[in-house]
Order: C-alpha cells, then sequence, then structure tokens
DNA sequence: GCGGAATAGTTGACACGTCATCCAGACGCG
DNA sequence: CGCGTCTGGATGACGTGTCAACTATTCCGC
C-alpha cells in the first residue's frame, strides 16, 4: 500500500461540514415531525410510498423496491406500524407466500397532516438557504457520488 | 397555515439525490471500515477523539463534548466497545462521581491500522469525483445549512 | 406429479440512538 | 455542619437497522 493521501485541512474541514449538516438536519427533520404528527422518519416514506398508488396497497416486496429498502428492514418496519394501527398486512390470494399491505384510515389521515408542515421544514431548512445554483451544484454532485458507488460496488 | 409550498420536480429530485447519497455513502464506508478493520463508524469516531490527545484518556464528559454526543449515547457506545476491549473505564480520583476513559492497546493498534484505509475510501468514493469547486460549494452551502439549525432550534 | 431450487416474507439476535429515570458524589448557602 | 440542589454518569425501555437463519409456497425440469 502506497502512502496514505490524508486529507489537508480544507478537505477535513469539507468532510466534517458535510457530516455535521446531515445528521443535525435529519435530526431536526425527525423531531418536527414526531412533533407535528407522531410519525418518524421511516414511518412517513413508507406511508408515502404506499398512498402515491391506487387503492393505498402494494405488496410487500413492490413496497419495498419502491423505497428501496431491503425486505427485512420493511418487515420490522410494517411491524410496528401495523401495531400502531398505521397499516395492516393482508394475504394475497394469488400467492400463498405473498402479502399485502394496506393503508388503515388512520394512516392515511396522518400522512395527509403530516405531509404540508414536513414538506414546509424541508424548505426552511434547506431550500430556503440554498440558491439555484447550490441546489444544482449539489444535485450534480450527489449523482456523481451515486454513480461511483455503483461501480465501487455492484 | 397558507398554501404548502410544495418541491417542484427539481427540487424534489435534488431532495432524492442528496438523501439518497447520504445514506449510501455512509452505509458503503460503514462496510470498508468493518471489512478492514471490525470497527464500526462510531467506534472510529471515538477512537479518533480519544486518541487525539495526550495519554489517550478523556473525563467521559469531555469526550461527550468533543464529540458533540450527548453522555447517554457516549455511555452505551462506551460499554459495547468495554466489552470488546477497546477502551477501559477508570476511576477519577479528583471527583468521586467522575469516570476517565482510556484506550487499550487493542483499541489503539485497532484505530492506527483503520485509519489508512478507510481516508482512502472517503478519497475514493467522494473527493476524487470532486473537484474543488464542488469542495468549497459543499463546504458553504453545509455551513449555510447549519447556521440555519442553529437559529431554528437553540 | 415429484423433488429440488428459487422466491416471499418473518423472526431473532445484536448494534446503535434517544428519552426518561435514577443514583452518588459535589456544591452552596444558611 | 446540614440540607437541598446540581452534575457526572449509568441504566432500561424502546424504535430503528443489519445479518443470518428459518418457514412456507411456488416454480421448473424431468
Amino acid at each position: 500500500m502506497a502512502e496514505t493521501r490524508w486529507l489537508d485541512d480544507e478537505e477535513q474541514h469539507a468532510w466534517r461540514s458535510y457530516l455535521r449538516m446531515n445528521k443535525l438536519l435529519e435530526a431536526a427533520l425527525a423531531r418536527e415531525l414526531q412533533a407535528d404528527s407522531q410519525l418518524s422518519l421511516p414511518d412517513f416514506e413508507v406511508l408515502v410510498h404506499l398512498t402515491d398508488v391506487p387503492d393505498a396497497r402494494l405488496r410487500v416486496s413492490a413496497l419495498a423496491r419502491s423505497l428501496q429498502w431491503e425486505k427485512s428492514r420493511l418487515s420490522h418496519q410494517i411491524a410496528r406500524m401495523a401495531r400502531r394501527g398505521l397499516v395492516t398486512r393482508e394475504e394475497c390470494p394469488d400467492d400463498g407466500r405473498g402479502a399485502f399491505v394496506v393503508v388503515t384510515p388512520d394512516g392515511r389521515r396522518a400522512i395527509e397532516e403530516a405531509a404540508p408542515p414536513h414538506v414546509e421544514t424541508v424548505r426552511q431548512l434547506f431550500f430556503d438557504v440554498l440558491t439555484d445554483d447550490d441546489v444544482k451544484a449539489l444535485t450534480v454532485l450527489s449523482e456523481r457520488v451515486l454513480d461511483r458507488l455503483d461501480t465501487h460496488t455492484p
């Protein structure tokens, strides 16, 4: 292995700022969402994807694909959400192994109440302090990193 | 409450790309670190801060400040790391309530082996695909968001 | 149609984080 | 000194995430 290419001061600073922004931004969004709607960010994501579809019902595997989550994670999440009455599981007549996840009326009410203030928070904490150029630059940058991640690990 | 200021397509896309980059980048870094060194990212952070100081020993509260972690989180983390022999707790003679966290020889070996490949991964997955201007822009952008977070929640 | 491989989903163990609570020792003030 | 309060830190419960193992069904080739 060649000499380690350590980070210089500027890189170090960039890296720390970026990591810190991620953590604190996510924490703030989670806190607000919880306070406004008793939902966690994972709850919110699941409900968004579920209600995005006719009947608000999806096969577990389809929902997992749509969220890009692994099935085990989703299974645990569904279990917790079902316990709180946000979704229910239903058997799948076509495939004895399969299952549907369905949004309950409570779940629908929750997401409809949660979405507007959540988007507003995202705006206030993020988009409102960025210029259009910032947003473009960040998008491009993110996609370059994502490409790299893709080629790096298949 | 006024009309919700929903995200337009470009904002939506930016937001998703950014979130996805965060998640996948962190996951990739964690995976590589684990594979190379049997350390988690939290382990790594704790060891970096501890070994950054003479004697590699710190009061729990000082370490918490340095990491900007809450004391409870740190306490749990120390417990897990102590169980694996990376650090030990020591009583504080000056203050009967207090405790020191000390890096063990195993812990020191672990961080010294872990650091170079970890930095290399950060380079390969992140800095190598960014221009200097990207890095500057990201730093400024992160700091603006952090400022906003600061004023938003004291 | 039967036996083995692939698929759908659940479960259990464990790491990590947060919150609320608890406890012991230090501190401050009469 | 004595008592209330503040502080350093640990703990337990719970939500979240990963990994590995398991179950039950379907699929496929003969």
